[in-house]
DNA sequence: ATCCCGAGGG
DNA sequence: CCCTCTGGAT
């Protein structure tokens, strides 16, 4: 995609939603940390009926090590994976409290060595947290960045280079988020809206559901 | 490449 | 029924 039509895809995108915001539920860094290592092949809504009750109860790393991984289980067993991720909370909690005060750190080494947080995890952390330009590249942008031809890539390592390297420093900083919720409410991996589709004409998928 | 695995939608 | 959902560890 040239980079004249890639500045006017974020445009439309910027001017429908100013400012984008995560749809996964948390008070604190910590509770984000969380949400986001739960929500590894889940629905937001999954995620977020879960830690509703978890975070009310049990919202520090403090508690959640102390709550055990049998106890959260209790909490999160709605959620698909949830014995890996009651385990990797468990020990991500605990960790945290050893290593790092309590404190979620803000550099991307010190997340990847918790359990449970990989680079996507980080990078998501990174954004929302502390504001920094990652762009985290998940199963919906793998599939927008391929589909439009904004950035396409046969890993989602190649996916987010491409990204980094196109979008335009001005929108970075919500990139991921414009591209999620395109990818989640239009660009669908089943039945992509492609009627209603903001970017339309700028799309190069060669299968537009018309 | 394969395993982990529940809820919701079509 | 089958596919998908803000992946990570082995």
């Amino acid at each position: 995609m040239s980079p004249k039509k890639v500045r006017e895809f974020f445009s439309r995108l910027a001017a429908a939603n100013p400012e984008p915001k995560s749809e996964l539920e948390y008070a604190t860094p910590f509770q984000l940390l969380v949400a986001v290592v739960l929500s590894a092949q889940a629905t937001d809504k999954g995620v977020n009926r879960a830690t509703r009750a978890l975070f009310r109860d049990h919202p520090t790393p403090q508690a959640i090590a102390a709550l055990g991984v049998e106890g959260l289980a209790e909490y999160i067993n709605t959620i698909g994976l949830y014995p890996t991720k009651a385990k990797n909370v468990v020990a991500l909690s605990r960790l945290l409290l050893e290593r790092h005060g309590g404190d979620v750190p803000h550099d991307r080494a010190a997340l990847e060595a918790l359990p449970g947080v990989g680079r996507k995890t980080a990078n998501v952390v990174l954004n929302i947290a502390f504001h920094e330009p990652t762009i985290a590249v998940d199963t919906h942008i793998f599939r927008v960045g391929n589909r439009t031809g904004l950035a396409p890539g046969s890993t989602v390592e190649a996916v987010e280079q491409k990204l980094l390297k196109v979008v335009p420093a001005e929108f970075r900083l919500h990139a991921h988020h414009w591209l999620i919720l395109l990818g989640r409410y239009t660009c669908k991996a089943r039945s992509p809206d492609c009627v209603h589709c903001p970017v339309f004409d700028l799309c190069a998928c060669k299968e537009k559901n018309v």
